[in-house]
DNA sequence: TCCGCTCATTGCGCTAGAGCAAAGACAACG
DNA sequence: CGTTGTCTTTGCTCTAGCGCAATGAGCGGA
């Protein structure tokens, strides 16, 4: 992980190409004053951003490549919570009472991001309202689709709480009609909370079905097609 | 459900005493400005407040009384999602893309609340950042919980998932050493995915150990004591 | 080129917990 | 004060999915 040197100029267009949800009312001067306090930052994939439990001294926006959220139980076990591509933010609980990060983040591919220092972030935030209420937006949005998890965990057979963990990773990783997720199955079944025997041989009926295709570390999906396997209208 | 007459100062009264952590940076002329276009509404037991899917006009805050909030699978089963508590807003969903109640909201108990048009309430936030920034911080703390919940979802045996279910819906609702969950053993069940049978058993397993006491539709529960069943650290 | 590692696959026995049935307990209501 | 409906309790059977074991497959490093 090391810092790229980026001109502000050079940071603003970075901000302006990614269009994301926070900044999509900002101006062009307002985007300036947004970038100005940001570093550029690479990490190779596998690298860890952040580890859930330390002191959240930044915030992050993801330029480029893939973001894997992991939420680990105390007993260990690790969940991937969602993947963060391009455009989203990754810092949850920076303010108020939460100060530690509540999750890991891993570079799931090589990625850029812009990191901000926390009190830059925070001064910003109050800066500009237009910021405060698109997160307050983004933050909604996230947890409504996480009460959905939760309701298909609490719900359903192991194929059903399949399904639904691949069609959310995937949803936000489309591309044409397909989506690529760099998971493994043993990734798959400790966030579904199912064996990996189980996913293992879930994902080969589906894939027997045309429904997906498995490379290693990698799911190749098509998401119209993984919607036959659920039996209800969603 | 119905309107209870109420003077701009009894509304500004009701807010000061709530002492909510949205509107806890506000001084009294700010107060004023957000009572101003609220009505105190009361709902008896069991009265819905709100339905899933409806699309959302009102935005709520909770002065006495208990909310259940509710969200339902597509196949119709239904999980509690959180109770709310006085001083606690249940409108999650208002802003941006989501414009429809993604949960519905239950009176647990009579209740008394107060009711924003949905503009107002967007029109109060963009005029005092203080209520967006706090909004942020309880959103993301509700995230943070969600995620944990999630997570001894995927974990647990039968025992850990009703252990941690029991704990998050007892949290909020403490008072003194125990805390009081108007909650069926069904409505538990359904909660947590497990069944009906298997929750009786494990709770009559705590009741024998002295960890809480069942009564008709109602759980009473000593939290310290709880923390004995579980094997992890938290 | 071989070794070693991590991930994937498949068969098989076993157990946690689902699900049915049937009875008991309590509250609300006429 | 019985009736009705909802919630709780318990015994019993059965199966979905766990978890072990063993093998295969691909990748990276020396």
């Amino acid at each position: 992980m090391g810092a790229i040197p980026a001109s502000v100029e050079e940071r603003v267009a970075l901000l302006k190409r990614l269009n994301s949800p926070y900044h999509r009312d900002l101006d062009d001067d307002q985007l300036r004053m947004v970038a100005e306090p940001a570093r550029l930052i690479e990490a190779q994939a596998g690298e860890f951003l952040y580890h859930q439990g330390e002191p959240a001294h930044y915030s992050y926006l993801l330029i480029s490549g893939l973001i894997k959220i992991i939420h680990y139980h105390p007993s260990g076990r690790p969940i991937i919570v969602r993947f963060i591509k391009p455009g989203l933010a990754f810092r949850i609980a920076h303010f108020g009472v939460v100060s530690r990060y509540c999750a890991s983040a891993q570079a799931a591919t090589d990625v850029r991001v812009l990191r901000w220092d926390m009190h830059d972030a925070m001064r910003l935030l109050k800066e500009f309202p237009s910021i405060a209420l698109n997160s307050i937006a983004v933050l909604q949005q996230m947890f409504v689709d996480l009460v959905e998890t939760l309701n298909w965990f609490a719900c359903g057979s192991a194929e059903e709480r399949l399904f639904w963990a691949v069609r959310r990773l995937a949803e936000g990783l489309c591309e044409g009609d397909r989506a690529v997720l760099p998971i493994t199955q043993g990734e798959l079944a400790t966030s579904t909370g199912l064996s990996l025997y189980t996913v293992n041989r879930i994902l080969g009926s589906w894939e027997q079905r045309g429904i997906l295709e498995r490379h290693r570390h990698v799911l190749i999906v098509w998401p119209t097609k993984l919607a036959s396997v659920c039996r209800y209208k969603i």
